[in-house]
DNA sequence: CATTCAGGTTTCCGATGGGAACCAGCTATC
DNA sequence: GATAGCTGGTTCCCATCGGAAACCTGAATG
């Protein structure tokens, strides 16, 4: 079977699911480059819960995307990193984290007329 | 303020979590290029509920990406097309759309490793 | 008179996501 | 010696979200 990201009976839509998911654009790009821990992650992504931070570091572990190492040291440090894998998806996916932060204020200036539009509307 | 996406009083990170969906992604890889009507965008993306559908075309309008065009034909027809800037961004999402359709066969390897990992923990 | 097409909206329900609390193991402090 | 603190999680509960299916307007068609 060719992939194709439209076909839902295609693997790939599960991928792009997984991937196309905002804390694993923000996961992925503070990891390119340099191993962090658990809590290093948490504090560098304010908002970000500690469960959903470890379920989604298990599912991008689990596509091979980063792996997980845990140190003996006390407490327990555990470590992620990306994979070479992972590392290809972070460039692709910190593009979208820069468009968002170049055009961030075209997108307000056109959701501000959009909303004067609608409010005209309904006056 | 300086846009930054780890910041989450940052307008960027509502940018980027509008902007890291699925459905956004292959609807924005879908109208590049090309303007298309509702019940296409529906056929050619298979999966997508029209409540989902309506609701994304919406968000993304008010975003200023697209465009909504309504025709007085009989029956109505509406056509759905990027702006300039809907288009910048299609580029960057396709590369997504790519990433995935390309890395698909070393992720699902992946997947079937950390799993064999698990049921052999388990064991 | 019923169906078909267009582009939606509404309703309902199950899955998902966030907040907060809790846990274990060890240490440093009072 | 009790308490608080660090580590990296897990569990519980609730609100929101996404998907399925039904319904809607309005005109043409059989």
């Amino acid at each position: 079977m060719q992939p194709d990201a439209y076909n839902p009976a295609c693997a790939t839509r599960l991928v792009l699911d997984r991937i196309a998911d905002k804390w694993a654009v923000l996961i992925l790009g503070l990891l390119a480059g340099r191993p962090t821990r658990f809590n290093a992650i948490r504090r560098a992504v304010p908002g970000l819960s500690q469960k959903v931070l470890a379920e989604t570091l298990r599912r991008l572990e689990r596509d091979g995307l980063l792996t997980r190492t845990a140190f003996a040291t006390v407490p327990v440090t555990v470590e992620y990193a990306l994979t070479p894998l992972g590392e290809t998806l972070a460039e692709t996916v910190d593009a979208l984290r820069v468009w968002a932060e170049t055009h961030i204020v075209a997108v307000q200036a056109a959701q501000r007329a959009y909303d004067a539009r609608i409010a005209d509307q309904a006056a």
